[in-house]
RNA sequence: GCGCCCGUAGCUCAGUUGGAUAGAGCGACGGCCUCCGAAGCCGUAGGUCAGAGGUUCGACUCCUCUCGGGCGUACCA
């Protein structure tokens, strides 16, 4: 498209042609990095080896952060190791003879199994009772990190999906959709009060742009129709005649500086109407891909907190003149371009809009945290924004924090990637998508259980976490490479895969006509053969923890993959129905325990988890 | 030009913030349904972690440079 076409996807469009941003946050903030959520074995392990260390003649301060407990690399070495470096260091020993010491002083009790030295590691093993009587109990009861934990004070701002409205939603709109509502469930989970935003692209010169579009070839009728389709037209013939027609955008400039005059004037009530129609129109995609807001507030809702930013700005004695223009420069701060609040001809710009925003959400939500998840090529913007609020010294800078994430790509006919964009036309509207992955999962249901009840619904879930779970699969610094051949593979690690894990192990409580036992009526001896499955589900607080930590939900996706394999694997060789009693109910619990935890990643990711497939 | 991101098996990716013998899925090949769901499980093959230096007890991970790809670079968002 030309530089300036109407290309915006979201407000913090993939697909516009200039900009950048953000920090990618976490760096400068290590006071948000919370204790990992041990588990009361860990502690035990915990407390152990620091009453070993403080025998040892360690400062038992200086030794508690170098205690740290880490899955070891080979499953084969333990449960959870330590290696003695850092503590050797502090002892000023050889770390494999502290190691040695370590490991001699662990001496087995009722949790901890062994303690063996491995050169300047130290394996541990828990009891095989006590770690399934520990994870299933816990799990059972919902405690916290399986369940909800209670409130922790952290209030988070998420900033996430913010599409420009006058634009159709496709392909392009999904990741922030996707990534920024996981991250809302995952702080939710975490006790963070989480104030989900959706800041619309509803002002500023993309709209103006539409709004011109519609007041030379617009329709009426057409657009009711079909607002989507029929703006996504428009959007397309904008962009085809600025190339020859260079006046539509000054065209452009005008309108929208005759919108934000304030006057009740032609452009206003065509403002109105175009962002009625797109807003209604917005409500099918989030609808399918189970996506809610706290708030709805677009940039259009800043139009009258502008000047007063502008105000505060221009009082820290930061802002300057240059060329017509009022900008922050920020070269201090190793940020070449200067920060834009207004135009030479008066008009207010993304970032305005984006600084009355930061001071709107301080005053009304108190934020620990504003995320921002929007697209990897905004970077500079966000580093900008923070920039210009650090050097007003305003408290808020250190809360903003960019999470950006890849481009959509697409394949070529030779087989390169390129970038997925609005381009020539081949925008993919996501619910092309989704439709697509719901009938090949509506066929396969019909071939494989056809007596299945309420198999339209069925379909829809699993077609579109089939969708929502590639999005969600790999770290979102990654481009995804939307594929509709790998995107239809419901084989491996997709999310019917792990939702079929759910919908079998739902089978099994259905079908053993028992209830599951309570945690206290199960010989956990048992459960030694499931230590794979149970070592798997030890992880799981962590897992949503470094989530939130680095705002990456990949990370509770791959843990949802572990388990379900695990689980698979365990129920090759382990019948529920059919052994005796004492080691089915063992086992029911155990699956009733996998149940729920999958039940709970995929809810973390917005997926859901039906009882058949 | 400058800044940032990415580079790990044929393909798509993990690798728990510097630890032990680099792991999965897809694809390929070979097995497993008279037994709780085969959208599954088990196995085989497949690697100069882009390259070169450096830091140290130890580097896929940190630093420098090079190569390749991408994104961005003041009145668009």
């Amino acid at each position: 498209m030309s530089p300036h076409g109407p290309k915006g996807a979201t407000r913090r469009g993939p697909i516009c042609a200039a900009e950048a941003s953000g920090s990618t946050g976490a760096p400068e903030a290590p006071s948000r990095y919370l204790p990992r959520p041990l588990t009361e074995l860990h502690d035990h392990l915990r407390e152990r080896l620091l009453a070993a260390t403080t025998a040892l003649g360690l400062d038992r301060a200086a030794a508690a952060p170098l205690v740290r407990l880490d899955p070891p690399k080979n499953r084969e070495h333990g449960d959870v190791a330590l290696g003695a470096f850092q503590l050797a260091k502090l002892a000023g020993k050889a770390p494999p003879a502290l190691a040695g010491e370590l490991a001699a002083a662990i001496t087995a009790d009722d949790v901890i199994e062994s303690a063996v030295a491995a050169g300047p590691f130290v394996n541990f093993r828990f009891r095989r009772a006590a770690l399934a009587r520990a994870v299933l109990t816990a799990v059972q009861t919902d405690a916290a990190p399986y369940g909800r934990a209670p409130a922790s004070g952290q209030v988070v701002c998420i900033d996430f999906s913010s599409p420009n409205i006058a634009k159709p939603f496709h392909i392009g709109h999904m990741r922030s959709t996707v990534l920024g509502n996981s991250l809302c469930r995952i702080h939710r989970h975490l006790g963070a009060v989480v104030h989900g935003i959706n800041h619309l692209g509803d002002w500023g010169m993309p709209f103006a742009k539409m709004m011109t579009a519609y007041m030379h070839w617009g329709n009426e009728q057409e657009l009711h129709r079909s607002p989507m389709r029929y703006m996504f037209d428009l959007y397309k013939r904008y962009g085809q005649e600025v190339k020859e027609h260079p006046a539509l955008d000054d065209e452009a400039a005008a309108h929208f500086r005759a919108l934000e005059s304030g006057a009740d004037n032609q452009e206003r009530r065509m403002w109105q109407l175009l962002r009625d129609e797109s807003l209604q129109a917005f409500q099918g995609p989030y609808q399918r891909l189970g996506v809610t807001f706290d708030h709805v507030i677009g940039e259009s809702f800043f139009e009258d907190k502008m000047e007063a930013a502008m105000a505060r700005v221009k009082a820290a004695g930061v802002l300057e003149n240059s060329d017509g223009a009022e900008v922050v420069w920020l070269k201090e701060l190793g940020i070449k371009e200067p920060c834009l609040l207004r135009k030479s001809d008066g008009a207010t710009l993304y970032h305005t809009r984006d600084l009355a925003a930061a001071f709107y959400r301080e005053d009304t939500f108190h934020p620990d945290r504003i995320l921002y998840v929007v697209g990897a090529e905004q970077k500079l913007h966000f580093d900008q924004l923070k920039g210009v609020l650090t050097k007003m010294q305003e408290p808020i800078a250190k809360a903003i924090e960019h999470v950006p994430f890849g481009l959509v790509l697409s394949k070529t006919e030779d087989g390169k990637w390129e970038k997925f964009a609005s381009r020539s036309g081949n925008a993919v509207f996501l619910d092309e998508i989704l439709d697509e992955a719901v009938a090949k999962v509506r066929a396969i249901i019909r071939e494989k259980n056809p007596d299945l009840p309420d198999a339209d619904q069925t379909a829809e879930q699993v077609g579109v976490s089939a969708i929502v779970f590639n999005d969600l699969k790999n770290s979102r610094i990654k481009d995804v490479k939307f594929d509709w051949e790998s995107m239809l593979n419901f084989d491996g690690e997709t999310g019917p895969y792990v939702q079929f894990a759910c919908a079998r192990l739902s089978s099994i409580l259905r079908k053993v006509e028992v209830p599951v036992p309570a945690p206290g009526q199960v010989d956990f001896t048992l459960l030694a053969d499931a230590e794979r499955v149970l070592l798997v589900m030890l992880d799981f607080g962590t897992a949503v923890q470094r989530a939130a930590e680095q705002s990456e939900p990949s990370i509770v996706t791959a843990h949802t993959i572990a388990l379900a394999g695990e689980i698979h694997s365990y129920l090759r060789d382990h019948y529920v129905i059919g052994a005796e009693p004492a080691v089915r109910d063992a086992r029911l619990l155990l699956v009733d325990a996998a149940r729920r935890l999958l039940t709970t990643g995929l809810s973390l990711l917005g997926i859901a988890a039906p009882e058949r497939m």
